[in-house]
DNA sequence: GTCTATACGTGGATAGAC
DNA sequence: GTCTATCCACGTATAGAC
């Protein structure tokens, strides 16, 4: 709670990871994940090799790193921007956005994210158990554009992961996407949403829902059964 | 066209090939593909390093060649027990439960498939123009099931990339499953063409044409935008 | 063209001395 | 916490046998 005078000890750790941090992103940044050894990160920080292995066990881990921080940097943004727009539609597009915003200059980095996603027991696993916590706090950041709206209680339920898995696929999108300032990903966020909002109107008409109900139940049936919750299956 | 004797040489190099296909494959199932190298693989198959590089450039065009021979195999599966089936729901069944057997033994393999999903240029980037032939032809395995069905203009557009994509994640959901004998995984396509079948059976109501043309053509709309096609983002 | 033997460079990760 | 030295695996020669 208090600063105890130990923070100073505990700073020249962390300074010194931070170097570590510092001059891997620069390096990932120019040259790409795969194209930047730890060497060079070492170097490129004035320390030996084994003293960056000391602050991160692998490369990996400050991919991770750097993952956690956009997670939590995005939280802040949202926050703080959330208040003036009041349209659920309008809130989702800033969240999209500036998600977009914040990743747009690291795109070499991204791809890094998925690289993992096909071997259930690595921690950096999108669908795994290691990413989970991230994964929980992404569909809370994105559930903030929801707040105070009213859904049934299918919609509820489905809301969440379908909006995560569209977010899912615009940085998928980002990705492949080269076109300049990447305008087509933006557009595609807005059209995706556009398309939300009417299907939610649909959703809602009372008249449609003989309709539209067993639709519903069908996917949550389906979810359910094959186990798929908001962090997406167990393993 | 004639066998005209050279055979025998070619087949001097394809049996060779063949060995080390067969030793790769062997060691992959049992040890997975990060825990088997090329030395393993060539010590196994009774032949210098050399050799096995000669034939095959790298660990991953092992792998692809893999995914080459489980397409074709799938392929001939199907086209052999396509007849006897005549409910479009029944084919499409019978396509993904058979490509599942086919792979359920391989569940150590086909995660390498999605590891180069995030990288736009590698050959096996699963979006990418390196597999565009491979994903080419297995929507047209998958379309094998429609044949002879006839749909408006707006679902004709969007159902194969709609199936391909939905047997792309079955197969994701397959790494993940952990149930025993991944029935899991079966009553998930199960399930998955029950909500199709029932999806379709709405769009096809005329009554419902208002309602549904719009989302359609929206749909039809951004994904024509985003420039996605059946062969998805172009790079 | 096919195959062997062997050695080399690179890069991730670790062990152990200080 | 930091450094040096070392390991291991991938992939790449290369020189030569057939």
């Amino acid at each position: 709670m208090f600063n105890t005078g130990n923070e100073v000890e505990e700073t020249k750790a962390e300074r010194t990871r931070r170097r570590v941090y510092d001059a891997a992103m620069t390096l990932f940044r120019e040259q790409g994940f795969d194209q930047t050894t730890m060497r060079d990160i070492s170097q490129a920080a004035g320390m030996a090799l084994g003293t960056a292995y000391y602050h991160f066990p692998s490369k990996e881990a400050i991919i991770a790193a750097y993952y956690e921080a956009i997670q939590y940097q995005h939280h802040a943004y949202v926050v703080d921007h959330l208040p003036g727009i009041k349209s659920p539609q309008e809130r989702l597009r800033m969240i999209f956005r500036s998600k977009i915003e914040l990743l747009q200059g690291d795109r070499k980095l991204i791809g890094v994210i998925f690289r993992y996603t096909g071997d259930p027991l690595h921690p950096l696993s999108l669908l795994g158990e290691g990413t989970r916590d991230l994964q929980q706090q992404t569909v809370e950041t994105i559930g903030l554009a929801l707040r105070g709206e009213r859904f049934s209680r299918e919609v509820a339920e489905l809301l969440p992961m379908a909006l995560w898995s569209l977010h899912m696929g615009t940085l998928l999108y980002l990705l492949y996407d080269t076109s300049e300032q990447q305008t087509r990903t933006y557009a595609l966020i807005d059209q995706s949403l556009a398309l939300t909002t009417q299907l939610l109107g649909v959703v809602r008409q009372p008249l449609l829902s003989p309709v539209v109900l067993p639709i519903l139940r069908q996917v949550s049936g389906l979810l359910d059964a094959a186990q798929i919750n908001l962090t997406l299956p167990k393993t």
